[in-house]
DNA sequence: CATTGACTTCGAGCTGCTCCAATCCGGTAC
DNA sequence: GTACCGGATTGGAGCAGCTCGAAGTCAATG
């Protein structure tokens, strides 16, 4: 049931350094230890990294992910707030969206140029 | 006609700081001092700031901006380069797209999990 | 008993800003 | 003239979020 960190890294997308790293930061729930000092995970620490890793990957800061492991940790109470931080972050990730098309049409106009002139110094 | 950083920042939606991060790192081109050895943006340097604005705000390392910036001081001989980078950011945007949409997805699901039962170590 | 290999901690290094301090310059106010 | 202010200059420190490498521990294996 339980595994190692290699095998939690290999399925949640975050490297061994990182999960160390977001423990010692607070970011994860008790992660218990073997009786060799080993961290064991459970399935419910690979959901939980797994869904940090989709955080992460689309940009919320590691403030925020402080607050909502915090939150996770206060259990039933911090659900709504919880919620909250998620769905703001959906909208986050509409922004994103606009950002990334926008870009996109900039460099469709630009690389166009580049067909039909030799624009140097204004591309 | 020319302008000063603090006109160019507001045009760019760069900050005059990064900027002149910028300029200190040859990602611009040559700028003209003014007798007071201030800055003289053209509105070229503004086009370029603009596209560098959006390569930046859409994840492009600044070492691949320093090289999209050596081959536009080549002129036409760093053309069809410069266009291939332009292609590949292109694509590399595509990619970011499909990181968002999984993540809208991972959200949701997580979202409606809050609304119908409290898993909160999984959570 | 030595080695291998996966784990541990700690701390340095990296990117890309971001901000601060000290300084200088041009222009107005007295 | 000189006092001052706003806006520019430089250099360097600081910060987020990893990322990597060194050095050590422990279990199992030859």
């Amino acid at each position: 049931m339980d595994m190692k960190i290699s095998e939690a890294a290999k399925r949640c997308g975050l490297s061994e350094h990182t999960i160390r790293f977001y423990d010692s930061s607070g970011m994860l729930p008790e992660i218990a230890r073997g009786s060799d000092g080993h961290r064991r995970f459970t399935p419910r620490h690979v959901e939980w990294l797994t869904l940090l890793f989709w955080l992460r990957e689309t940009g919320m800061p590691l403030k925020q992910m402080r607050r909502f492991a915090s939150l996770a940790k206060a259990g039933d109470a911090g659900v709504a707030q919880r919620r909250e931080i998620l769905a703001d972050h959906a909208e986050a990730l509409k922004a994103k969206r606009a950002v990334l098309d926008k870009c996109e049409r900039v460099l469709a106009i630009k690389i166009a140029s580049y067909g039909s002139a030799d624009d140097d110094a204004g591309a």
